[in-house]
RNA sequence: GGAGAGGUGUCUGAGUGGUCGAAAGAGCACGCCUGGAAAGUGUGUAUACGCCAAAAGUGUAUCGAGGGUUCGAAUCCCUCCCUCUCCGCCA
């Protein structure tokens, strides 16, 4: 959520960025200023006519101790004005409160001068591409029909139990998750992350908190005895670890890591697209979460973004950074990168991992400060990435380490999954 | 699931209708004291939104949340949420 103080400061601007994100609805801007006017001119008479209660109240107290009953009196008979004029003005402040809040969270972050202008995924900027794309033989197979060969992912089964897109591993396919968990976690923690294992279920607070309510409820599995989201990112309970607090300067940069299943709906297409490991309703992820002061939150999401290639190197995949454009940036964030690797059986990109900077759009809405030189409260920068997601991974190893006598286990997972080879 | 107790500031904790944004203590910050530290001592120490060019200042709101009674509510009433204890069930 944009700040309307900053909106009011920077009306051209805000205007100029929100273009950028090709945001059709730039009069929600002016509205939005309108509406503080509004806001701000009933709360001026709220409070003046609160003001006077208050004194008048005080007077009668006064009064009541010194037995003057009879100026007491007086005084009360003028009180009934008062009181009507008071529960006008704050209904009045309510209904223009939530007419700004409803037209506050239509509007997306603005996008970093970085960001490029475009509309779809073809307008995103290649940052930069890395590792040779293996030859692979002729009679190389996608990972689902090497998952079915090498018996590592039982989809059938995950259909029986539960419903597509909840794949069962199996034997080595079992073990090489949990190897990828433990590898990503390990990492994180030697570049400083703190390892938290949090919650899968959230309340409505915290999908606010990040952004996902309201609107895209749609996306998220609903509890709705107990009125609980499963989460589709840890970065959910993880940021709300922090909503509601105020921070010591010196408690700042915040870095945690954790694993959890993600859990997402994703009404969406069928095709060769999301066969397989493409596009799953659950899979499993390690993410990475900072909260920062905000002059360092650009340096800290290249460092995340390093953190990430790092994992993709070790793993030996190959892969390209993206700067995604306007159009494919999501509602929150305000500088982006994606990374992808090369599924070499599929012949195409998969996207394995993004990184965002949400600057203060969720700090606005997690009140999450903290105290600045000047001793004063600021909120603070939020910037998350996955690093990395299990499923797309697992299907670029298997696709290209493929060979003649097996799939082979790239070197830095071995001392995890305990074998080379899977065969 | 059943019964009971309770939710006050960073923490402990007082406060049952007006002088309460809230005693006291602890913690923390700064100063004094000290060769240095501890002890001692003094001062300060919530957040948000307004007004003001800004600082100073000042107004309003907030004692789990929402509503009600009242001239006036942390304090009384209603609803909801949460925590704790005991019992039941149970990984």
């Amino acid at each position: 959520m944009l700040q309307v103080s900053y909106i009011r400061d920077n009306r051209e601007q805000v205007l100029e960025r929100l273009a950028v994100k090709n945001f059709k609805q730039a009069n929600l801007v002016d509205e939005v200023i309108q509406l503080d006017d509004a806001r701000r001119q009933t709360q001026a008479k709220l409070d003046n006519t609160s003001a006077e209660a208050n004194s008048a109240a005080k007077q009668i107290g006064e009064l009541m101790r010194n037995s003057k009953k009879e100026e007491a009196e007086a005084i009360k008979a003028k009180t009934g004005v008062w009181k009507e004029d008071i529960k006008k003005y704050s209904e009045e402040l309510a209904v223009i409160e939530e007419e700004l809040y409803q037209k506050l969270v239509l509007l997306p972050n603005l996008p970093h001068s970085s960001v490029p202008k475009g509309l779809t995924p073809e307008d995103n900027e290649v940052v930069l591409e890395n590792g040779a794309v293996p030859e692979l033989p002729a009679n190389a197979l996608p990972h689902w029909e090497l998952a079915a060969k090498y018996k590592l992912i039982d989809f059938e089964l995950g259909v029986k139990i539960t419903g597509a897109g909840f794949p069962v591993y199996t034997n080595k396919g079992a073990k090489l998750q949990r190897a990828l968990i433990n590898f990503f976690i390990d990492e994180a923690e030697k570049a400083g992350y703190k390892e938290v294992s949090v919650p899968l279920m959230v309340n409505e607070a915290s999908g606010f908190g990040t952004g996902q309510l309201p609107d895209k409820e749609g996306q998220m599995y609903f509890v709705n005895e107990d009125s609980l989201y499963l989460i589709p990112t840890a970065e959910v309970p993880i940021t709300n670890l922090y909503r509601d607090v105020i921070l010591k300067a010196d408690e700042l940069p915040v870095k945690n890591c954790g694993h959890t299943p993600c859990f997402r709906r994703e009404a969406g297409s069928y095709g060769a697209h999301v066969r397989g490991l493409n596009r799953l309703h659950q899979f499993d992820k390690v993410e990475i979460v900072q909260v920062v002061n905000p002059e360092t939150s650009y340096d800290v999401l290249e460092q995340m973004s390093a953190h990430v290639q790092s994992l993709l190197q070790k793993l030996g995949l190959p892969y390209r950074v993206l700067r995604l454009c306007g159009g494919d940036m999501g509602f929150g964030s305000a500088l982006t990168y994606d990374m992808e690797t090369w599924s070499a059986a599929q012949q195409r990109w998969l996207e394995v991992s993004s990184v965002s900077n949400f600057e203060t759009f969720q700090s606005n809405r997690l009140k999450l400060r903290f105290r600045n030189a000047e001793g004063k409260t600021q909120l603070a920068h939020t910037l998350n990435g996955s690093a990395l997601a299990l499923p797309r991974i697992v299907a670029t190893l298997l696709e290209n380490n493929q060979t003649d006598k097996g799939i082979k286990i790239p070197e830095v997972l071995v001392p995890y999954t305990k074998f080379e080879w899977i065969d």
